[in-house]
DNA sequence: TGTACATCAGTGAACGCGCGTTCACTGATGTAC
DNA sequence: TGTACATCAGTGAACGCGCGTTCACTGATGTAC
């Protein structure tokens, strides 16, 4: 049964992409490579052709979540609706296909170098980014206001998933939206609008 | 073997609070029961007579270490020792006794109503005291500011764990501190200062 | 206060299921000529 | 371009370990008289 290398290469995408999407869903210890593979639409026998353990698969899945989420949001026009759109009710309830860092932050702690290596990149990316869109001269207070947002971003959606109350939920989300998205003065949108 | 019933209540305290521990520092799926057990100075087989499961012991461990950690806090004499507190490069070292929610945040979603339950009014009387540290008349504005603030703060804490680069981190509970600590007026000394 | 018996916290072996990993096998793909 | 053979992605059964849970047993505690 073996099949094309071009589709062989197609297979262990999907493998890594519905890892990072139950993986976040379930957490690291909550799938088995038999859901992963037959999710992906495989048999669990044939994993171990693309992978040498399950550890490396969550490398994997971990950096290509960080890498498809990162990208997503690299297509908001300003900071309002970056985080109007991260602290939204859809992304709160969408945690399979959301933000890698707030599904599983604490438990990359517990993760290999190679995930860990993975986090540290998208984390300065995306502090680079927030400070690029925050207003002021003295550039290190900008960076320090980017980390802040960037911290209360996840630590917001985090909150707003584990409580048990639907409106303290919403309020949580609301109050970060309002703190993070609009506390801080705004370029111009034209300035930091993309192509 | 049987036991003085102070000393099984003593036995059963010890198991909840090694649990609280182990789990923080391990996961919830990173540590068994005969870890549980033996660091709690017992053989595994005892421990049904204490709970139904080890979900039952998960549920009774967060809510105890959601309640100590909450508990320590309230010492503070003021929102910068406690903001500089939590964001210390102790606190981040010293995950199994520190903050519950920052260490198995993301995992608390997919646990039962009793764990989430007691997330939910720890996170309420957190809100509330630090409510009670921010000023402004505007009553709502205070709740918000509250609310982003202890979201920034759990949000910087699991980043600087998760991030693989130590400067990188310790420039996150420095920002933390900053924006945190002393990004809003704060009350007068006297005024907050407890007992 | 002392005695006889029931209770039950704790012990250690055993069970059984889930899951990561291995393996013999299949048959289509890729390659050498 | 066609043929013969090697490769190897994928299959499905099986292995084996870890871990949550159960169980027969122990012996000190608790209680009834």
């Amino acid at each position: 049964m073996r099949v094309t290398r071009e589709k062989a290469a197609e297979n262990r995408e999907r493998i890594v992409a519905t890892a990072a999407r139950l993986f976040r869903e379930n957490g690291f210890d909550g799938v088995g490579i038999d859901a992963i593979m037959e999710a992906a639409g495989l048999t669990h026998g044939g994993f171990y052709r693309h992978f040498r353990s399950k550890n490396d698969l969550a490398a994997e899945a971990v950096a290509y979540g960080l890498a498809t989420s990162h990208e997503r949001q690299a297509a908001r026009p300003s900071l309002e609706t970056l985080v109007s759109g991260y602290l939204s009710p859809e992304h709160r309830a969408n945690r399979e296909n959301g933000c890698m860092i707030a599904a599983l932050g604490s438990d990359m702690t517990r993760q290999g170098k190679k995930v860990r290596h993975a986090l540290t990149a998208t984390v300065r990316a995306e502090i680079d980014r927030l400070a690029g869109w925050t207003d002021g001269s003295d550039a290190v207070a900008r960076r320090r206001r980017a980390i802040a947002t960037l911290a209360g971003m996840v630590g917001a959606l985090i909150l707003a998933r584990a409580v048990a109350d639907v409106a303290l939920s919403d309020e949580i989300l609301a109050a970060g939206r309002t703190v993070y998205g609009t506390g801080q003065r705004r370029k111009t949108a034209g300035k930091s609008r993309r192509d």
